[in-house]
DNA sequence: GACTATTCCATGCACATGCATCTAATGTCT
DNA sequence: AGACATTAGATGCATGTGCATGGAATAGTC
């Protein structure tokens, strides 16, 4: 049972280049406030990334990347989509992301057929048990946030 | 190379059960704050991960966990923390630690030493090496930061 | 002092992920 | 049509991570 998770996928953004320099008051104790920002961010980040995984494991027997797969194919109207329109939406990997339909086919949750008008393209569509799966699991994940997404972080940014 | 990046941990929090029930207006497109939020989070979070992973590795040879610790280490006036006291401040299991540690210690950044008190633990001493690669990544790091901290997401949230 | 429980860290193992690559289909030239 | 480039998706492989466990040292109990 995997309780982990993370993910992060090459999403090409621009890079301009803004100089920062350090201000010189600036010792080696001293955290800039884009640090402790992103610090904040990776707290929550982790915090909830365990907590959604392991309510979703537990009480549904999904990982949190099935999960987010399943709620964007039954958000549409479809309910189904190319792997590429996915791919958008989802901070996966190319490969990741083909591996999460496979599990997820695998489980029978969504099925793979190919796409009539570009054959290279895999049509991934929402089944029935899918749909269900999906519909009990939003409560827990909604439930998570709730609880989680502005409680006070335990494991916080302080210096050591 | 290693050029992903993504973490978590269990920090046990409380669990109080706040009840959210989903209003009844609610239909299978729109997407409450709470998702929204979490999807920015989500988005930023594997945004700056990569952009980070990726700078660190490129200019510095160094993965987001080894830089982390080595600057967890470099804001303490010793330079050298038990392993248990670096945990507390890093979002990895203590496994995933322990093996850092190891990389940073092959690589000649860190040193580990018996705690003469208390002989269980282990004492992570920051090598002179080890503090110049932080000081040169360090500012690498804050570009990175300044550059895509508040920066408009590319991908974003949409509902595809 | 002897015994047990607990704490600290390392390691075997399973697994999800990213990268590189491959195949197939499509698009673009000439 | 033929040749080459591009795109969609699957897969081999290396790697980082978490979980479970183990060994060693400490703390607590009698």
């Amino acid at each position: 049972m995997r309780l982990h998770r993370l993910r992060m996928h090459d999403n090409v953004a621009s890079m301009t280049a803004t100089k920062v320099s350090a201000g010189p008051g600036e010792t080696r104790a001293d955290v800039s406030t884009d640090v402790r920002e992103w610090r904040e961010l990776l707290a929550r980040h982790a915090d909830l990334t365990c907590a959604l995984d392991r309510a979703l494991q537990t009480d549904h027997s999904l990982g949190m990347s099935e999960y987010e797969v399943l709620e964007r194919l039954a958000e549409l109207p479809e309910q189904s989509a190319k792997v590429a329109t996915i791919a958008k939406s989802v901070h996966l990997s190319q490969s990741a992301l083909s591996r999460v339909i496979g599990r997820l086919e695998t489980a029978g949750l969504v099925e793979r057929h190919m796409c009539p008008e570009d054959r290279r393209a895999v049509n991934v569509r929402l089944t029935e048990e899918g749909l269900l799966r999906q519909t009990e699991a939003q409560p827990t994940q909604r439930r998570v946030l709730a609880e989680r997404l502005h409680a006070p972080l335990v494991k916080s940014c302080q210096p050591l």
